[in-house]
DNA sequence: GGATAGATTTCACTATGCGAAATCATGTGC
DNA sequence: GCACATGATTTCGCATAGTGAAATCTATCC
């Protein structure tokens, strides 16, 4: 459109809807109680029928909410999304730091993992600098039968849980040592859950063994796991106290308080 | 543009890139970890470029971000705003019932306040069933010196903060009863603050009359005012105790710990 | 080096978003 | 009750911002 408006220059995305609507919010969250159409559109140097329709547009994908004074305030979909993204940003970045001063004591990949359905998904790592070591990849996944912090994860859940994955997975082979048998799964978990650490010894690939513990927050639930995973010949158990007060550690963090 | 596209066709705001905007971050949000252009352009429906197009745009406004993989996931900026609505929803929230149950309590007009600068605003009220109430708009102010509330957040905010308010107001008279001598006013101030509640005596209006008490947050700083405001010849100085109780409760929810 | 898949950019096209103007709603003063 | 002022909402002709097919680029795998 035919205009040079008073917006601020140095915003321009390529979508100028999309700026005008972020300058918008930015003029609404500047005001403790909601704000007149006719305030915002001179803040923002907006047409009022141009800051009109957008926020309309904002109030129908809830962004923006509108009292009966027809005065704009911030919606709650900004606090939904808000609240999701804070809730994912704390456990990485809290690990992070933990994750690279284990991977430089161990030598080995830490990862960060989370449970999504019926597998663990690689949200974070920390690699060595050295030629041989295990890789994955972010975004990748894993059935939880197969993994050290899956095993945990599953054990979390409880018995009926585990039969139910065990049901709908037929838990499958990925290397000999993979537990097929149910009723070795079940007492792999309980024993791996009551213990407080996980192993996995070749199950999800051989020639690859992992250590792993959990991750709980304020409310006591498995909020991530955290593992070593090494070269099998590579392994030492003497890592499992370390990676244990990581998790727990962690834990702290994130609220959780163990049962005293 | 040419498309019947897939994306949900009870969405339409009014403006077709704010929907689409909108669908993107949800898509992205129902996501744990960082999600693919081509993973997101599928769960929306849009064109990839497209897609690729307003994704870049929300990246620029800090909606979204994007990691060294291409993967996008959600931006800082949701979570300020989110904060920042959170922060403003707590006490009007929090205090909506509390201010009902006052109003029928009491018979008269609820208010809750907070100071911006020289004056309080009015955020929300609860106005009783009853054809003489005093009214007060939300979204409108008085100045500090002439509310009940006001004096209290002056005095809250020290004696050097209230000489400067005096100074730069010149402490303007509402009604013969307006503090306008600034020791009057100092004293006034420290005396509501140690007793833990003030009184407007006719101060910002001939025959209204209020008795107001602050709510702290977890901070120990003053979140808002509450107040009971009627016309003078029907105030109750007995409201004290449960106007003061409210205060209270108010502010333990949003975390003060007075000092014991 | 070639194949493949996903990401990014280009560009002709037009539907969407724009803003001036008209209309509506509300509050105030007389 | 009416007139006026102010702010909000809607309309509609217009043109450009946003679109999507196609081209190009980049990364990975074999």
């Amino acid at each position: 459109m035919h205009q040079d408006t008073p917006e601020d220059s140095t915003r321009h995305s390529g979508i100028q809807v999309i700026d005008r609507a972020a300058a918008l919010l930015d003029a609404i969250a500047r005001y403790p109680e909601p704000v007149s159409l006719k305030i915002l559109a001179a803040e923002t140097g907006l047409n009022v029928s141009t800051a009109h329709r957008i926020l309309a547009a904002l109030i129908q994908n809830q962004f923006v909410e509108k009292d009966a004074a027809s005065h704009y305030r911030l919606g709650r979909r900004l606090l939904q999304l808000g609240v999701r993204l804070h809730g994912n940003i704390d456990v990485r970045a809290l690990a992070r730091p933990i994750m690279e001063s284990l991977r430089d004591h161990f030598g080995e990949t830490i990862n960060l993992t989370i449970r999504e359905g019926d597998s663990v998904v690689y949200i974070e790592k920390a690699t060595p600098n050295r030629m041989i070591h295990v890789q994955q990849l972010i975004g990748s996944r894993a059935p939880l039968h197969v993994t050290a912090v899956g095993k945990l994860m599953l054990g979390a859940s409880g018995e009926d849980a585990i039969r139910a994955y065990a049901q709908r997975t037929n838990l499958p082979a990925y290397t000999r040592n993979t537990f097929t048998a149910l009723p070795d799964l079940i007492a792999a978990c309980r024993e791996s859950l009551a213990r407080g650490y996980a192993l996995d010894d070749e199950e999800a690939e051989i020639d690859v063994g992992c250590i792993g513990v959990l991750i709980r927050d304020s409310t006591g639930n498995v909020s991530a796991g955290l593992s070593v995973s090494a070269p099998i010949a590579r392994r030492r158990l003497e890592w499992i106290e370390a990676l244990t007060e990581a998790g727990r550690s962690l834990s702290a963090q994130l609220g959780y308080r163990a049962n005293a």
